[in-house]
DNA sequence: TTAATTTTTTCGAGGCTCGAAAAAAAGAGC
DNA sequence: GCTCTTTTTTTCGAGCCTCGAAAAAATTAA
């Protein structure tokens, strides 16, 4: 902050307070709202009334009187669903999930399209995402352009939010996914790294469990992870980063699907684990897309008896392990979600984690460690997709100076 | 930032701006605050009289007329040396530095004494430093007691800056210096990590190369790092974080002073390097404190010849060099400066720690990378912990409402 | 129907920043 | 030495913003 703090920037922020805490809360009234921001009633009933005249807020008549008590009721207020929308995009191997949100949050409407994304060519990948976004769009009643995109891929993106540099996904590098929807839809669009959305939607969904300071592995063909520090999304200073599944485990190790030599993911990704179990070499290249029933054939042949299944197994946990002691050295420890596919497996994959955890720095607190599971990574993803399309808007209508309120009847002038 | 902006906080914002500029700049006019602030003049000129007449800035008469220019002279405003003071206390492996330092920065007073860290009990440490600081503050001129105690040591602070959990430097853990030096001297005190000083002290000393984003990696006996992300000095969440040296290098690999197996400094200390000059085996007990001569004596014969020395240097130059690039894989790659006596032998150690860093997911921009080496540590050291002392003293004048201005005659109400 | 209670709005006060104008403090030119 | 020009700094009124207190609104309890 080098800049100095203007008058109209206190009311550009307390506006976002607002319009924060009712999306955060579930419809509170405006005396609630004033007790979670600390500012006065008076402020409050001035800004929401800015906000409903703006219509990004109403009223909610809730039908059931929350709780009968004496006095005057409270006003629940709500975000507007129809005030505007966003779009979500998941683009993921093979598939290419859309989904258009309500502001209030609800999805509106939704499609899947299967896509041989390993074998398309750059341009034609990035025209099947504007043209999947249109066929949403067009479906529906006739609705508003929608205020925003969010794209949502596995690899890596660039730190203003607009390029896709590297996935696993595609042979293509440095996508620019962001302009070139801008330039189509005529729609702001940013990119976002999937485990990022992940840390993202778990925050949403369970704050409690997931406050200020968690990790969000994910565990699938590759290794992912979205880390939310002193309540912030972690990024990286000119990319997405926390590339945890390129962090290196063996010097000169097992071969990566990027290409270099033991990373995490060599020895912890779904190729890994059938690379392993095969007794292969662990130079062996990696195989391109694994069979969700072929890793639980694995895990459970691992379940089932001591062989080269568990070793396997206990390969991925220790390279998991140690490089969660790792970023515990860094960030210090703090909750841990298991997320995808691999969570499956988390009963086997436990103990070679809290071992390795053990022999680590972070490993005083191997024991206090909390991990929690979480099979469906997808839902997970579009969710923070949404979530974080709509922080965008929020912030446009904090912004958006008291408008102009022209051709606006009933609005008496100070 | 859950709760509003109150009207005051504009204010304390603004005033910290002002501050903050005057003491990055060096005694710049109100014209050139107005311009980096992007504040408008009226308000820079109400701040800043408000500031002189607390006894904060000054008006500077330079002997010297900066630019004999058309027009009415800039006046210079500088920090009042006299306005406050803070204590930079540096403990290190048998050494404690004390300095007073006036608000301008400049240093008032110094000492140094010897300390035999290791062999002292916990509460005879604690009270060796209250007593050296009582004997700087006692020795000098009469004058105010400092606002502020800055004390940096090697190892991990809790997150509330006010303990030490654990150093190298002692065998005892957890010393609450912070609360201790507070009821003995009467004066708040914040304990830092030796290395996240270093980092700030490098921002401050070179703002146009170390900018918003590099890490500083200190190597000595052990292996330290700062690391600015963001313009913000990185730190865990529960303590001081970053503890690169204890990152996992090779799992159950090198013995570490730390007692756990294959930390980077087991590798890269420099116990580590004689250990392994020495064609000792990895398990053999770390030696304690290996003088600087001997280490350059192995520098030397790495230089003149293949042999263990020279290898020694290449495994530790290769441990760095992994650990920088899981670095990288996180953070994003950004300039490093090499620290403390290690950078006597970097021109040894960079060939492998590049060589490392290609090897890495950071290895795209390995050539690109810029390393520049600095081996006294402890100016900045001491530096860095001086800024922050101040830092501290900063935030409380801004957060001075206008004074009540009691007693103070020849300041007209408005 | 009245009293009590709680929420929400209204209104004036006090602060803060800003732009414009005025004041201040020099050099330039004659 | 005096006036004009130029640049910095201060002054002043306008416009916002938030706050506390009081008023208004909307309900339950008696």
């Amino acid at each position: 902050m080098t800049v100095g703090v203007r008058h109209d920037d206190l009311r550009r922020r307390n506006r976002a307070m607002v319009v924060g805490a009712v999306r955060r809360a579930t419809q509170p009234s405006r005396t609630e709202i004033a007790a979670t921001t600390r500012l006065s009633n008076s402020t409050i009933s001035a800004i929401s009334s800015d906000l409903i005249a703006e219509g990004a807020l109403v009223e909610v008549k809730s039908g059931e009187t929350a709780l009968a008590r004496r006095g005057r009721p409270q006003v629940a207020l709500g975000l507007n669903p129809g005030f505007d929308s966003v779009v979500s995009v998941v683009l993921t191997l093979n598939q290419l999930w859309t989904s258009l949100i309500s502001y209030d949050g609800t999805v509106a409407d939704e499609a899947v399209q299967r896509l041989p994304t390993m074998t398309m060519g750059k341009d034609e990948l990035a025209e099947a995402v504007v043209e999947a976004v249109r066929c949403l769009l067009q479906r529906g009643p006739r609705r508003r352009r929608p205020a925003r995109i969010a794209l949502a891929v596995q690899g890596i993106t660039d730190s203003s939010d607009s390029r896709l540099l590297w996935s696993p996904i595609t042979p293509h590098s440095d996508i620019a996914f962001g302009p070139l929807l801008e330039e189509r839809l005529g729609i702001p669009t940013t990119v976002q790294n999937d485990c990022n959305m992940i840390a993202v939607a778990l925050k949403w969904r369970w704050p409690q469990r997931y406050g200020a300071d968690f990790f969000a592995v994910l565990l699938s063909n590759g290794i992912g992870m979205g880390l939310m520090q002193k309540g912030q999304l972690f990024t990286g200073t000119h990319s997405s980063g926390g590339e945890f599944g390129h962090m290196i485990h063996v010097p000169h190790g097992a071969l990566c699907r990027c290409g270099r030599r033991g990373c995490i993911e060599a020895y912890a990704g779904n190729y890994a684990l059938v690379r392993s179990a095969a007794g292969g070499a662990e130079t062996d290249p990696p195989a391109a897309d694994i069979g969700q029933a072929e890793i639980e054939a694995l895990a459970d042949a691992a379940r089932a008896s001591e062989g080269r299944e568990r070793a396997a197994f206990r390969r991925a946990g220790e390279a998991i392990g140690y490089g969660m002691g790792n970023l515990f050295a860094l960030f210090d420890p703090a909750p841990v979600a298991i997320v995808g596919p691999g969570a499956l497996a988390f009963d086997i994959l436990e103990e070679p984690i809290r071992a390795a955890i053990a022999q680590t720095a972070g490993g005083q607190h191997s024991g206090a460690i909390s991990f929690a599971t979480e099979p469906n990574e997808m839902p997970l993803i579009r969710e923070g997709c949404a979530m974080t399309a709509l922080a965008f808007v929020d912030d446009q209508v904090a912004a958006r100076a008291s408008a102009p309120a022209a051709h606006q009847p009933g609005r008496a002038m100070a």
